[in-house]
DNA sequence: GACGATCTCCGACAGATGTAGTAGGTTGCC
DNA sequence: GGCAACCTACTACATCTGTCGGAGATCGTC
C-alpha cells in the first residue's frame, strides 16, 4: 500500500467544511467561520490549509479579486460516501448492513428521517 | 486542537482486524494474517504496529511465552462506533439522518439484514 | 507620499504514521 | 558446541499533517 485513498487530514477537513456551510469564501471569511465555531487558529494556518486543498484538488480558487476566493469541489456528499465507504471496508470488509444496524440503534434519528427511512425500505423490500 | 480523538492509522488498524479475525496472535501470525489478505508487510513493521497499539493501550500483550501473544483490548463495534461518531461530527455536525439514509442509498443490504432494519424501525416508530 | 491593514508566498518545525534494517538473545537440532 | 531459525529491542527515516512566523506586495486613507 503505497498511496491512501483519502488524504484529508481533520483539520483540511474542517476547512472544506467552512466552505461548504459559507459558500465560496476568501481565507479571513473561512477563519471567522472557524472562529465562530470555536476553532482557534492563525490565519496563515488557514491559508495553508486552503493552498494544500487546492493542491489535492478539493477546491478551487479565484484569483482575480485582491484576496482569493476559494471554493469547494467536491459535496458534502462525496467526502461522506468516501469516508464511509473506507470505513466498511477497513472495518466489515465492506459489509453496510452492521453499520447501519449500530448507527440506527446507538444514533437518535428524527421522526421524518424515520419516515422516509420507511420509505426507502419498502422500497428495497418490495425489489428483492 | 492539541490532540486527535482517534489515534489510530490505517496500518495500526489493519492490525487490529487481523487480531479481530484470528484471536490472540503473535506477530507471525499476524503478519501471516495480512499476507493472506494480500498485505505485503516486513516482520518488524507488524511488529513495530503492535508495539504502538499496546503502547495506546489497543491491545495487550501476554510476554510469557517465547513469542509473545498480542489480543485486542477493543471491539470492532467500539471502533466503529467511534469512528462513525467522529464522521458525523466533522460532516453533518452529529445528524446521523443523512448518513443513514445515504448509506441505505449507497450500499446493498442483505434481505434479512433489511428484515432486521425494518423491525427496529418499527421499534423506533412507535415509541416516538 | 507615508502609514497601517491586508494579502500571498515561503520556509519551518514538531508529532504522528508507515515501513523496515540491524543487533543481540534463545531455542532446537545435528 | 555450533549453526540456523526466530524473537524482541532499538534506531532510523521519509511523509503527511497541523501550526505558524516573517518577508514583501498592495490598497485605502490622511
Amino acid at each position: 500500500m503505497a498511496k491512501r485513498q483519502y488524504d484529508l487530514g481533520d483539520a483540511e477537513l474542517g476547512v472544506l467544511r467552512a466552505l461548504w456551510d459559507v459558500g465560496p469564501a476568501t481565507v479571513r471569511d473561512v477563519l471567522e467561520h472557524l472562529h465562530e465555531r470555536g476553532r482557534r487558529v492563525a490565519y496563515t494556518t488557514v491559508q495553508t490549509l486552503l493552498t494544500r486543498l487546492e493542491q489535492k484538488r478539493y477546491v478551487a480558487s479565484d484569483k482575480s479579486g485582491l484576496a482569493f476566493v476559494y471554493r469547494s469541489k467536491v459535496s458534502r456528499e462525496r467526502i461522506s460516501r468516501s469516508r464511509l465507504s473506507s470505513l466498511l471496508t477497513q472495518l466489515y470488509d465492506g459489509a453496510a448492513g452492521p453499520l447501519v444496524l449500530q448507527l440506527i440503534r446507538t444514533e437518535r434519528l428524527k421522526p421524518d428521517e424515520i419516515e422516509e427511512l420507511q420509505k426507502l425500505i419498502e422500497e428495497l423490500d418490495t425489489r428483492s
